[in-house]
DNA sequence: CGATGATAGTTGGACGTCCAACCAACCGGA
DNA sequence: TCCGGTTGGTTGGACGTCCAACTATCATCG
């Protein structure tokens, strides 16, 4: 199999090349911060899957449990998960589907309101989620191949396209 | 279900306050920048296969397109679609299979390499892609959603981080 | 107070991605 | 020449994401 052996090129530069050539040019800009973004979140991601997997999380279940860690009580809402992380309703009910087999999760009955379902941190699961996020701190988060200014930077372009993508709000 | 509202507030702004309240301040940053491509991704995938689903196409069967549209012959090994794209070569045999059944690719034998199949582009294959391509570039790549110099700003760091990351190697 | 609509969660299916395992074909050196 | 290692591609399985459809519960209003 191919060994994921690095290219000789940066494809990116050789799509916006070829978009000029086809008389895009106003696109191109557009077309490279989409596929930039699209290859950066496949290498972030192999990257944080594989710092987890040893412990048997994901990214994604990782983020439900941070969510939760973070919370008051320790739980919440299916729903409430899902608008945080603006995933779809069936993919928390997949997180914790799996979260609760390993023993991280529970599920518990919402004490007034009969529709809704609560996920509840376990102890377990609360050591589980510390360790993950000391694993991704030191192997990913503190090592991102960017100099500090530059990340801010790309943040607060990247906050100011998600604004402008209603993911969400600011009063400010 | 939960109509996909806005949040009224940054959840990465969020994030990074509870990190550096955990005593993670160092990693805060490299946490918020993963992060913000996670979601950036999300959104912009979301755009696009929201543009390309009514003609039959996802991104990924797009790429391919593209790829077998600006190669010289309209036809490449899957290897080489798989190096081009950064992808494990079951994702290219999935993506060829769904292109095939839907008449928009063929494979074909290599002349002298008994091991290799190429993907070779069909006339619709090739109308399709075009017709996809000037979608996106109308209703995605020309409204990202930010000014072109934070576009260009944020494509070139996106770019060191790959170049970090070994994602390719640059002569220059 | 009952009908209507909204909300919460689940299921089944489609799609893309990865890995491990496997077979076929090529290739280089003993 | 032939034998072991490499390369190309496929299959099966795991995982995450989405949508459409469905059930159950709540909430509102006539």
């Amino acid at each position: 199999m191919a060994r994921r052996q690095p290219l000789r090129f940066d494809p990116i530069d050789e799509a916006s090349r070829n978009w000029r050539k086809a008389g895009w040019a106003d696109a191109a800009p557009g077309m490279a911060l989409v596929t930039s973004v699209m290859r950066t979140h496949q290498i972030l991601l192999g990257k944080i899957d594989a710092a987890l997997g040893p412990m048997g999380l994901t990214f994604a279940r990782f983020e439900v449990l941070m969510l939760l860690d973070f919370s008051r009580t320790g739980r919440l809402p299916l729903s409430k998960i899902g608008q945080r992380l603006q995933v779809h309703p069936t993919s928390v009910t997949n997180a914790i589907d799996r979260l609760e087999l390993d023993g991280l999760v529970e599920r518990i009955q919402h004490p007034t309101d009969g529709r809704t379902t609560l996920a509840a941190l376990t102890d377990e699961g609360r050591r589980r989620v510390r360790e993950a996020a000391e694993a991704l701190n030191t192997t990913v988060f503190t090592h991102v191949g960017l100099p500090g200014d530059q990340i801010a930077s790309v943040v607060d372009s990247l906050t100011e396209l998600r604004r402008n993508s209603d993911d969400f709000v600011e009063p400010a």
